[in-house]
DNA sequence: CCGCAGGCCCCAC
DNA sequence: GTGGGGCCTGCG
């Protein structure tokens, strides 16, 4: 099997700290679902082995090896709050995912907890897509653009409310409007997918991060927003839009690598959701 | 059975 | 320009 090399990167906190919704642990590898493509990988120390569909070229895109992971770091590393959460995270990176599949998982994201997202994501693929095979883990490919258009699927996948918006997408959208929006300047890539109907500030920048490259975008959560008024307002409450505009002027053209880190800890802090961990060394931290 | 989840939209003030 | 309720659905 081909072996990458990765420095700097660590394969689980990339694939579990929420910004994805396909990867599955199965023993010691990461079966990826990413559109079409299915693959699994697994990481010892800085090698990387994959299989399935998957390149050198496909793998160091999509988990951004190419980032300067150091100069991000220091950059965002301004306090102690970021300072900690480097420290546990360090090697996590934004990937570059589909900017479709994007869109449509962050507009299923909508009112839903991390667990419920990743079974109407499912369902979406197993309603619309087409069966994909490795081992044997079987899963479906993410429908493409324009085979979302069926309202009684839409319905029948579970996505509620969402189907709408969904559908909404999948009529306005191609592949090539969506590459288009990679184009800076950001506020302007912005505006346009916020033209979509169900996409407002939140769902934008986690498209705009996870998927066009803009890694100024701080997608402003629940979770966020509580760690962000504690943090930095002394305990005030803040609005989202106060929130994100001091954070990109804080932490700077990297911002959205600040809030990975920092939604990562305090998930940890909170007890986040209930993942069925793998690991052994359950290490409390106990309040 | 009620309340809420990684939001958005619409409607009052 | 802010603030609060409703919304599909699943789960505690």
């Amino acid at each position: 099997m081909p072996i990458l090399k990765a420095n700097d990167f660590s394969l689980a906190h990339t694939l579990e700290c929420g910004q994805v919704f396909r990867a599955a642990k199965v023993g010691d590898w990461y079966y990826v679902n990413a559109r079409d493509r299915l693959f699994k990988i697994r990481q010892k120390g800085d090698d990387l082995t994959y299989d399935g569909d998957a390149d050198d070229a496909f793998l160091r895109r999509y988990f951004s090896l190419d980032h300067d992971l150091n100069e991000i770091l220091a950059k965002i590393g301004l306090d102690e709050h970021v300072s900690k959460a480097i420290e546990q995270y360090r090697g996590l990176r934004i990937l570059r995912q589909d900017p479709w599949e994007c869109l449509i998982s962050f507009l299923c994201s909508r009112a839903q907890n991390i667990p419920n997202i990743k079974k109407t994501v499912e369902s979406i693929c197993e309603t619309f897509g087409k069966k994909v095979r490795l081992d044997d883990y079987v899963s479906y490919a993410f429908p493409a653009p324009g085979q979302l258009k069926d309202m009684e699927g839409l319905k029948a996948a579970k996505t509620g409310f969402r189907a709408e918006s969904i559908a909404a997408a999948n009529s306005l959208q191609t592949e090539e409007s969506l590459a288009a929006l990679a184009k800076p300047p950001y506020p302007d890539a912005k505006k346009k997918l916020m033209e979509l109907p169900g996409v407002a500030d939140k769902v934008a920048d986690c498209v705009l991060l996870f998927s066009l490259g803009f890694l100024q975008a701080f997608p402003v959560d629940t979770w966020i927003k509580q760690a962000m008024c504690e943090c930095y307002f002394g305990g005030q409450k803040v609005s989202p839009d106060k929130i994100r505009e001091f954070a990109q002027i804080y932490f700077g053209e990297y911002a959205g690598y600040a809030q990975q880190y920092l939604f990562c800890q305090i998930r940890l802090a909170k007890g986040g959701e209930p993942e069925p961990e793998e690991e052994e060394n359950g290490q409390e931290t106990g309040t």
